[in-house]
Formats: structure tokens, C-alpha cells, sequence
DNA sequence: TCCGAACCGTAACGTACGGTACGGCAGAAA
DNA sequence: TTTCTGCCGTACCGTACGTTACGGTTCGGA
């Protein structure tokens, strides 16, 4: 698990701009991308693709860890936390996380890793994992934790209440989208699915609807 | 959508061995099945193969719809529609979901179907979508619009309700299994999630705990 | 100015696999 | 018994693609 969640590996400028291309066809061509596509397009030679990445699975691993760096948003930790601002940075988590998993790159990026994953090929799918759903789920859950530590949210494990908020947020989108449905997300429409979402939640983890009191 | 959600393509007892032949490879090897593995393991020739199923991805295809034929359920419409009724069917519902989607074969089936929905190779993905998540939708509904009749439920829109359902259920489970998580998921606790699930979908739902008044 | 390293473009190699062809066999029909 | 049909086993073909090799060019440093 956590398979390399950071990838220091300090690519050159334009070894960046070959996994950029990579990553534009892989969107555009999904697993059917061929060394040759990204080498013409590059304008690089074969034989760079191959010393800089050493083959295939190689300039795969490394274009999905290209993008995980440039997706890393921000922790949510702010001091002062009061109902609003915990409303507000769980729907800012919501609205995120939607976009992610409905933006083409994110489908085209797990696809490929569901299809690796299925051939034990490569790890792209524990990469994936680690730096989706995983990364998520390490970022929220202080934010969880903080909310019951001010008396906003009542709940006993936070990565059993954070994989419930995933499900609420998450719904049938990211297999449905994977399957090839079309299913058209507008901003408007994330932005209203996410508060939906976490008026869900409150509901269920809201301290003030369900003051728990836990034997210890 | 709704691709032939019926197959009634009158297959043959030998045909239906080579289905499962193929069946079971696929689980084995993922979309790196071959049409040679197949003939060799189900002892039939290739030319057989083409002949009955056109090239590889109406083997492919064929073997999907062949998987699907075999797992339909019966429809949950019991006359008698209590709150105890309602809950056993729905935690009904959430087991065998959470069964389906944890088993080797839909990981396999969906795995090829992700795989193909990326290339645009063939339908798969939507018959996969057809007889998994939009199936299980089409049964499950009417149960939800029956507790809402029954007084037991409160909602608008029995897709949008379904869909939360799902969530509810599905979680984080089937995008980490077809990413190559490994997450044991045992009887006995598919049986406790469900249940736990069924909880959540009452707290959110249950015509009991919102009385909701809705102007006409 | 010369050298070497890095890199581009392209040709070539090997292989794996989808798809086809063909010979042989078994069983049913006549 | 003959013949026809369906199928098995296998050899074969064409192609696509990963990978390697190589000649030519650019560019920084001695």
C-alpha cells in the first residue's frame, strides 16, 4: 500500500514535456499508446523514451506519478472551525473529489491502472490508489477528527466515517464513468451533488442531530 | 444505453462450456486472454471459435452476457410490505451487491469492461453498466417507491434515492478491488456493512425519523 | 578547434497474437 | 457403405508493437 506517494525524482524540464504528451494520449488513446505515438509527438527519439524510463510500464509509472504531483492540493487545516467552515471545507473536499474523478485525465489515468492491475503488469493501479482514494482519505480525516474535536461531528473511526463520505459523494459516478456511460457533470451540478452530499453527511455524523453519549 | 439486457441467443450446452472455459480465464488472466488459451483449454479448435463468436470480442462479449444471464436475480416484490420487510430486502439488496462486486469474476468482467470502454473496442462497458449497476437500479426501485406508499420512506426521486443507496453500500469498495486492493471482505462482514448501510439509508430516508411535509 | 555526451530520426529485429486454411476424424443420414 | 456435416488439431500468415541499433546533428567544455 502507499506505494510512493511522493515521487522526488527530479525530472528535467523536458522530460516533463514528454510525460505531458504521454499523458495527452494517453487521454486521447487510452491503453492503445504506442512508445512510437509518444516518441513522434514528443519530437524525441525512441531511444531517450527508453534511457529516461526504461520501458513501457516505466514511462506509464512515471507519466501517472507526473500527474498525481500536479494534482496535490492543499491540507484543509485551519485553525478556527466552527460549523460553517467545516461545512465549507467538506463540500470544498466534495467538489474536488468530483471533479477529479469526472475530468477526462482521471478516467484515463484509472482505466489503464484498472486494466495493470488486472494483469499484475505493474503497480499503476497501487499508485493510483495511493494517491486517489488514499490521499483523500489522509486529508480529510483530520479535518473529521477536528470537527469532532470542536463537537461538530460525532463518530467513532474516522476511516470508516470517511469511507461513508466517500460513498455519499461519490455514488455511482466514478464506475459509471469508467464503464464509458455518458454522464455529462456541469460545475453547477457538482457544486450542487457536493452540498447534497454533505447535508447527508451532517446528517448522519452531525454532533448536534445525534448528541452522542459513548460509554468508555 | 440498456444494451440487450436480455441475451436469448439460444447458446448450445457445448457453447456454454467454451463460455465458461472463457469465463474462467478471464478471471485467470484478464484481458490478456488469448484465443488460442481458450480453444486449447476448452479442447475446441479456433476456427470453431471464430465461427460461433466472429472474432475476439464476440467471445468476449458472448462470455459477459453469459456471465450476466447466470447471476439475474429475482425481483424483490412481496405483497406484505412492512418495515421489517423493507429493511431485510434492502440489507438483502446491499449483501448481495457487496457480494457481486467483491467476487472475482465481476472484478474480472468489469476489469475487461473498463478496459474496452477506454479503447472504444466494443460495448462491454455498457453491458456490463446494463446488467450491473443500472439492473440493479431498475429492481431496486420499485422496493423503495413501495416502502414510500407503505408510509415507511420519504423521498423525491427514487433514482437520486437509489443512487445514495448505492453510495451507501458501495462505498470505496469496488474502485480499490479493481485497482488491485487487496480488502478481504468476508462473509460476516459484508453481512455487518450491509446492515450498517441499511442503518445509514434509514437515518437518511425513513419516513419515521423525517415526517417530511411536502406541498402539492 | 576538437571531443564527447546527449539526443533526434529512422530502420530493423523479434515476438506475440488475431485471424485463416487445411487435413483428418467421428457420427448421422441415406 | 458412402457421403456429408461439424468439429478438432495444427500449421500458417500478416501485422502491430516493444525494443534495439545506428548514423547524423547539436552543443558545452577542454
Amino acid at each position: 500500500m502507499q506505494t510512493s506517494i511522493d515521487n522526488g525524482e527530479a525530472l528535467t524540464e523536458r522530460q516533463a514535456e514528454v510525460l505531458d504528451v504521454a499523458l495527452r494520449l494517453l487521454v486521447e488513446e487510452g491503453d492503445a499508446l504506442t512508445m512510437t505515438a509518444v516518441a513522434r509527438r514528443a519530437s524525441c527519439s525512441k531511444e531517450t523514451l527508453y534511457k529516461w524510463f526504461g520501458d513501457r510500464d516505466g514511462l506509464l509509472t512515471a507519466t501517472v506519478q507526473w500527474q498525481a504531483s500536479k494534482v496535490r492540493a492543499g491540507n484543509y487545516d485551519r485553525q478556527h472551525l466552527d460549523a460553517a467552515a467545516l461545512r465549507d471545507s467538506l463540500e470544498g473536499f466534495a467538489v474536488n473529489w468530483l471533479s477529479v474523478i469526472s475530468s477526462s485525465t482521471s478516467i484515463a489515468l484509472n482505466r489503464v491502472a484498472v486494466s495493470h492491475a488486472g494483469s499484475g503488469k505493474s503497480n499503476l493501479g497501487s499508485i493510483v490508489l495511493a494517491n486517489g482514494r488514499f490521499a483523500i482519505g489522509e486529508r480529510l480525516k483530520p479535518l473529521l477528527e477536528a470537527g469532532r474535536a470542536a463537537g461538530l461531528l460525532a463518530f467513532d473511526d474516522a476511516e470508516e466515517t470517511f469511507r461513508s463520505f466517500f460513498g455519499l459523494v461519490g455514488r455511482d459516478v466514478q464506475i459509471r464513468l469508467l464503464l464509458g456511460d455518458t454522464l455529462k457533470l456541469s460545475a453547477a451540478a457538482i457544486e450542487r451533488d457536493a452540498r447534497h452530499a454533505v447535508d447527508q453527511f451532517f446528517t448522519l455524523f452531525g454532533a448536534a442531530n445525534r448528541p452522542k453519549i459513548r460509554s468508555l
